[in-house]
DNA sequence: GATGAATGAGAATTCATTCAT
DNA sequence: GATGAATGAATTCTCATTCAT
């Protein structure tokens, strides 16, 4: 048994996520999530409070995640393109290891990010720092195009990114193939890199 | 009263695309629909026979809509690359017009497709069959790059279009400035077409 | 169409016989006897002012048929014993020829008969006068058991008759046969006459 | 309070079955029941997930209790008239004691045992196998008629009894006596008895 | 007489939450 | 920390009845 492996605190904590992650907070059940985490149902409010603080937490605890893997500096090796490729991949990689993040944020996106203002009006998913920074030096440098809108790029590699993995079902039907293997996966990793690089350089 | 101004029928049918685009189906509750519809709760299922009816109409007319909407045939005046343009900018402020629409997706993607599958296995929003006949025939006349990969261009053309409208709440929080401000939607659109044209020609 | 063969009156009614003799009025429903009587609801109430008013005619009308039936004389041929079995028969086979006038008998009775206590408290299915005389008379000569309790035989034999008819479905499983064949049918009514004559005469 | 004295379970099983005996599953009400059993209406969705599931977990219940009294060996004392007797004598009283029993029954009856159908297709009441035994073995031992149709004999008495406590009220009103006072029950019991045997013997 | 649309009261069912131990 | 039983407030859904024409 895993069951005492993890604390009940964290087996709750893992399984609101997974139970959030895929049905959104309305359409998740109190009752799933415990009986998920293997714990009484008055656990849950032992430690939590409510649905909704375990859901605000749920989100908190993603957020934090998602600005670790952010900040974890990457290899600045090779040139200004490279690491752009670089910092697309490693958020693309994150979001397939960590596939209930782009879902949360979808779920919450679309309720106008409600629960996550109450909480960190300030991190959401700007969260790309380092590519920030990278594009702002390319364009000192001459190496990208002077024009650029940053706001524009960057709102479009985390829509291209988090979108393939929220669409995930839809893209299976359509292609009829699983989005989620990793040669797909791959491949639709190149084709955004490869147009986010193009959009850029001069 | 605009009592009978339309008919219940179709006022619950807009009541209920209102409130589903806004909440989902579970965050939706049948006494708001009915509320704001003007209507007895009873007509509803009258009507649609249940929520979950209600709900996968309310996508079935929507699929229609941007259905019909993706058939109209737009001017073919201009070259390849214009006519690319154009149909993004249709396509996009299509969705600027039908805000529902977009957001019915989203919620309905995050949901697996679970009740579009039903109603309509086939459609989904593929529904960019002009645009995939432009960028062939410019595929094959040599205007665009001979390995280009249609279907990832096409995911990436709706994903970056729709995901704009499902995430305005978020890019207001980010950007400080309302994403449906006929100024900020012009100019992401055109960053989108700049995007994609760029990746697209030889 | 046999829509105008009777009024709406007629059809209705003829249509509540049926719905409320199927499924009692806890489970009958207004809507499907107007649907199976092809008017619009609205008559019902025109006609009938009520559902509960709608069932109690329903019973009236169904036990003058049946006390018109009892008073039916028949033929006074044969001995004793013969009269005694044609009336029985008469009544067996009434109940036959008016599927519903059992069932209803037996809602009514499971309802302890407060819907027919209104309108009829004295008819009920006493309506065996014509067997009582004829059983009265009997004793009286001599051809009939001095100690026979009236009271005790005319409820066997109306329990034995109308109880077949009420239980057909059960039997139907029991058996594996269908109780209402003629066969069958006939077969019944031969052992109650038989139980009944045996138990009677001297 | 006697609030835990019997389990919450229990205490609804019990006022169900006396709800779903008086009334039927449609005249029943789920917060009778609730109300009866003096528990909150959530359990009983609790242990018995719907009102349709609790009505024919009662219609088990009731078969199980009629089966294991069937089975109840008798005395086997006395000639096989008096065996007869007694099996009637013990079928009529389980009957009179368990009143919920017959009307059950009587209401599955008349809805073609859809419910109990589901449940124990193979029960029913046929279940007097003692007495078909017995009934077997007079006629083998040529104490019974040889013409004997045991189907007829032991719908008769089935009938018979189970008609008396269905009918009650409306006997009541009939004969203007209590048809469940131990004299006038005792009458009939008599009564049937002497039916039955004289209808057997040769 | 006849109709289709509408309604309010109520019935079944669900859910997050809390109590007693 | 932990648990099973319990609850009240919604929430979805149903039904007999009535209104406007």
């Amino acid at each position: 048994m895993e069951r005492s492996a993890k604390g009940s605190r964290e087996r709750i904590l893992a399984a609101a996520e997974e139970v959030f992650a895929a049905k959104g907070i309305d359409g998740a059940r109190v009752d799933e999530i415990a009986h998920l985490a293997q714990v009484n149902k008055r656990m849950l409010y032992h430690y939590f409070n409510s649905k909704e603080d375990l859901y605000t937490y749920v989100l908190k605890v993603n957020f934090e995640k998602s600005l670790a893997a952010g900040k974890k500096a990457f290899s600045e090796k090779g040139d200004l393109k490279q690491q752009v490729a670089e910092a697309i991949r490693n958020y693309f990689y994150f979001l397939a290891a960590n596939p209930n993040y782009p879902r949360l944020m979808a779920w919450e996106a679309l309720q106008g990010g409600n629960y996550a203002r109450k909480v960190l009006p300030e991190i959401w998913e700007e969260g790309l720092p380092s590519l920030k920074a990278i594009l702002e030096e390319g364009v000192a440098r001459g190496v990208f195009r002077p024009d650029l809108d940053l706001k524009q790029v960057l709102a479009s590699i985390t829509t291209l990114c988090s979108g393939y993995f929220t669409n995930k079902d839809i893209l299976a039907i359509l292609w009829e193939e699983d989005p989620l293997s990793p040669d797909n996966r791959e491949k639709r990793l190149k084709h955004i890199i490869d147009l986010i690089l193009r959009s850029i350089v001069i």
